[in-house]
DNA sequence: CGCTAGGGATACTC
DNA sequence: ACTCGTCCCTAGCG
């Protein structure tokens, strides 16, 4: 899910928080995760068909822990698939069917749209605030924190970061406890070696990746919408990106070093439309 | 030596 | 008929 390996990568801008930093605050929560989690408690009977409310569990008992440190929960549901992830979508599908076969049911667990009405009744009963987004929610979290209907995002999916969310919070623990990035803050991310990723080398170059080539990396890292370039993570996307300065140079030094298999020209193509380039 | 991608173990109850 | 896993470790690549 997300970009992968993008966390860890600028795991140096991150901070540690705790809800009671957002006391009296509003934080726009990711419900799929929490959802999915849930549902592991009773993957056997989710899997067979069987009638189960076990999954509400995770997420109550999540809602109950914001609440606890008198945080405002606002609750975002996925809303329609995106037809552009089609083909990852398929390729999930079949995964859970042969899970299902060896009889592996935590690996067939599907958030079905009957189970968030589920949890959509119980919120309205609990007096919990909610939105289902047009699409995925990763994008009404970031919309949300923008627009300062909520303080951050609470998720655990990395590509809110890509969707330039101003304030993101991953991994909550039971303890209230979680890893917070701003996007501003990845300004001020390093390497192993104390070196700036995203500012120094050149005048400017910080406003450049605000601008557009931290989403260009998380792109050319590999997403669900394109099919990825084989060998390409979020550290060679950073450093082509850093030496050509430009999506078009950089993905030109990208083929002088490839060997191999030719490399996917149509999704360069649909990388510039997506950056409007 | 850094990096990518894949395999194995693992998730959930309060 | 219905919606997204992730962390750790390492082989094997450049």
């Amino acid at each position: 899910m997300g970009v992968q390996g993008l966390l860890p990568f600028v795991s140096s801008a991150s901070t540690e928080v705790s809800l009671e930093d957002y006391r009296g605050q509003t934080l726009a929560c990711d419900a799929s995760v929490w959802l999915h989690r849930g549902a592991i408690s009773c993957a056997r009977e989710l899997a067979e068909g069987e009638p189960a409310v076990g999954f509400l569990r995770f997420p109550l008992r999540m809602i109950a822990l914001l609440k606890r440190h008198g945080v405002r929960p606002l609750i975002v549901f996925d809303g329609g698939a995106m037809p552009m992830k089609a083909r990852v979508d398929a390729a999930r599908a079949a995964d859970r069917e042969s899970a299902k076969a060896r009889g592996e049911f935590n690996k067939t667990v599907k958030i079905t749209a009957a189970m968030t009405q589920q949890l959509i009744e119980r919120l309205r009963q609990d007096g919990v605030e909610f939105v289902v987004a047009p699409f995925e929610a990763d994008s009404q979290l970031a919309f949300l924190v923008q627009h300062g209907h909520a303080a951050a995002a609470l998720t655990e999916d990395s590509d809110l970061l890509a969707y330039r969310c101003p304030s993101v919070l991953f991994k909550l623990s039971e303890s209230g406890h979680a890893r917070r990035i701003t996007f501003a803050g990845l300004q001020h991310a390093q390497d192993s070696k104390g070196q700036l990723l995203f500012d120094g080398a050149w005048e400017g170059e910080w406003a450049a990746w605000e601008g557009g080539l931290f989403v260009a990396m998380c792109i050319m890292a590999g997403c669900d919408y394109l099919p990825s370039v084989p060998g390409v993570g979020v550290a060679t996307a950073h450093k082509a990106l850093r030496a050509g300065r430009t999506v078009e140079r950089a993905l030109a030094k990208l083929h002088s070093k490839r060997s191999g298999p030719p490399a996917p020209v149509a999704a360069e193509a649909y990388l510039l439309r997506a950056l409007g380039l």
